[in-house]
DNA sequence: TGCCTACATGAATCGGGCG
DNA sequence: ACGCCCGATTCATGTAGGC
């Protein structure tokens, strides 16, 4: 299943396979630079868990009389900076991050995160259609966790595949609150005892929508916290690269054979909705290039007022002479304007949006 | 309205006032262990740079007050750290406290008030029913806001009412996540010039199910960061006392002004925290995020003609690509088409319309 | 009065490509 | 690296005003 060096600038990139081992040494010994986007699902606190471990392999002894909680967190905090460095090195510089965590440790995570760097872009709360409810009556029923979604740095040009997202949400842009149940049922996968083989396995319609909206066909996704492979199954789905990061043979054993019985989508339904941004740029003055308007034309906005066209593809409406962008701007008196929908031409009678011609124009290209 | 000495065990505690000063200095000016429950709703650092405009132009009005600006992180956890230890003085062994932010600093005071030694109960989430989208469509909709409710210590016998909490959720038990609308219309303050008198102020409709929620009737509620003083119109409806400390003048003159129009046990307060339980809409996308439908399933339609689902939720049938309404009413030739009902999968050689599918959720959600 | 439309606004870390 | 300039981008509510 292994493929090598197919992603452009990663070299030896062991994709679509699980690592057996340490998350930190294993990430250590993965080329800098190289993964798009990481996924990651640490454990969530010393205390409940009873199972961490420093980065040196030597196992956290959690049972102490003497239980000093302050103590403890400096040691969950050593881990949380340690694994958040090894995942930093080897994220692109316009990868991103995504953890998802608890009350008990998510504010310990995010505190470092930041501290080292990396630019939060959005918390997400997973909303728990189906949450467990609190049997004592003492507390809320905690129905919710955390994700927080972070570029490497200020000023990354992260992926956010706007039109998709909103496209799942019918058309209205999507929230920062995601309702989706927890796994059960047949998702939910079984040991040979028939026990749930792993404790926190996640839904995939989680990671479905942090894949589709955050990473593109043939990103690498690093998940250093592995499990039961979630994040490998749904890469794999959606045509996405994977590298799977864990410790326990248990676990790799039951993500092996999940990894190998599942299938990709067909490649038609890899694709979605686009963003107008990443349509070809047509410059106006091609229009008058090609003859779809004339030197001299009149185009009008939508208060009737008009401006004339010029050759070089530039309007002048009385004093004012620019791009049909700025002529708009300055008409209306706004900081800035879309020419492309704010002008219209006269055809048969009928006000035509000069956009309607640039359509004309990319359709072309398609053919 | 100052009454002194009023309730048990706190000596000389100025009850329903406003301090005028830093919050820290006044703190520090109160007896210890004197509190039973801190709201704190701090500076959220919230670091923006530019304007930002809306699509129409118009100019977004942002939280760009001198009390927001800190020069670094380190500068924010030291004000975050201080604030935490004085409040943690004077707040009762088994007192509570409540924190409000953003991810901008919700994570760095989580985790400073777990150093201190608050054991956190729940963090709980305000969903906003209407908040303000994002703009460019560069982000998720920054649609919440975290709380941390915690106690003094671990082991702290905190102030939960259950079954008050379950009767204004219609029976059921409250969970971690809040859907309550933000403040406007006539709950928001103006100032003289009928612009809004704080920029953040939070609606009553919160604080009630806090208050409701973690105190008794004479408990004595301090709120540091008072603003125009919903804590303490809130507190005052319910009959808790408050203590409130504020820095600036004006946002004491209008809490001032307000909270002598307040009076206890004002019906209409008890109205607005009393949500409704509309019919949650299910996007189309869900399905197929939660594995319903599978990207490249086959839909097909009355009359046989058939569209492929993709990732995003959206669907093909030849040149047409769109929602499952969308590509309804282009294949009918119709202004609209309600997808739910026009479209069918095949399940055992029967036609299911995927309107079942939907109600399938739906009815999960009821549980 | 009532209905309809238009407008205002909210804790926001809100470009990118080409020269 | 920097500057210019194209051109993409909004949901739920409450209020005001017209008819």
């Amino acid at each position: 299943m292994t493929t090598m060096n197919k992603n452009k600038g990663a070299s030896a990139l062991p994709l679509n396979t699980i690592l057996a081992g340490d998350c930190i040494e294993m990430m250590n010994s993965l080329p800098e630079n190289s993964i798009d986007l990481i996924f990651a699902d640490p454990p969530y606190n010393l205390q409940l868990k009873g199972d961490l471990h420093r980065p040196d392999n030597s196992k956290v002894d959690a049972v102490d009389d003497h239980w000093d909680q302050f103590s403890s967190f400096a040691v969950y905090d050593r881990f949380t900076r340690d694994w958040l460095a090894a995942a930093r090195r080897v994220l692109k510089p316009n990868g991103a991050l995504w953890v998802i965590g608890s009350y008990h440790n998510v504010f310990r995570m995010g505190a470092e995160l930041q501290n080292q760097g990396f630019w939060i872009l959005n918390d997400v709360i997973w909303r728990k259609s189906n949450p467990m409810p609190n049997f004592r009556g003492k507390r809320f029923t905690n129905a919710h966790e955390t994700m927080i979604w972070a570029s490497k740095s200020e000023g990354g040009k992260y992926t956010f595949n706007y039109e998709a997202l909103k496209a799942l949400n019918e058309g209205i842009q999507m929230r920062s609150d995601w309702v989706l149940p927890i796994c059960n049922g047949g998702e939910r996968l079984k040991d040979d005892n028939g026990e749930k083989a792993h404790p926190t396995q996640k839904p995939e319609s989680l990671l479905h929508r942090v894949l589709v909206g955050t990473t593109n066909p043939g990103d690498v996704v690093l998940d250093p916290f592995f499990g039961t492979g979630t994040t490998g199954a749904v890469a794999k789905m959606l045509g996405r690269d994977f590298i799977g990061i864990e410790r326990e043979e248990a676990y790799r054993k039951v993500a092996e054979k999940r990894l190998a019985a599942t299938r990709r989508f067909d490649r038609d339904a890899l694709q979605v909705s686009i963003s107008k941004r990443a349509q070809p740029r047509i410059p106006f003055g091609q229009l008058v290039e090609r003859g779809m308007l004339r030197p001299g034309e009149t185009l009008v906005n939508p208060r009737g007022k008009t401006a004339k066209v010029r050759a070089d593809g530039t309007l002048i409406a009385g004093d004012t002479r620019g791009s049909i962008h700025q002529v708009g701007a300055a008409l209306e008196g706004a900081p800035s304007c879309n020419g492309w929908t704010y002008w219209s031409i006269k055809r048969e009678g009928k006000d035509v949006p000069i956009d309607l011609l640039r359509q004309q124009i990319r359709s072309e290209m398609d053919h």
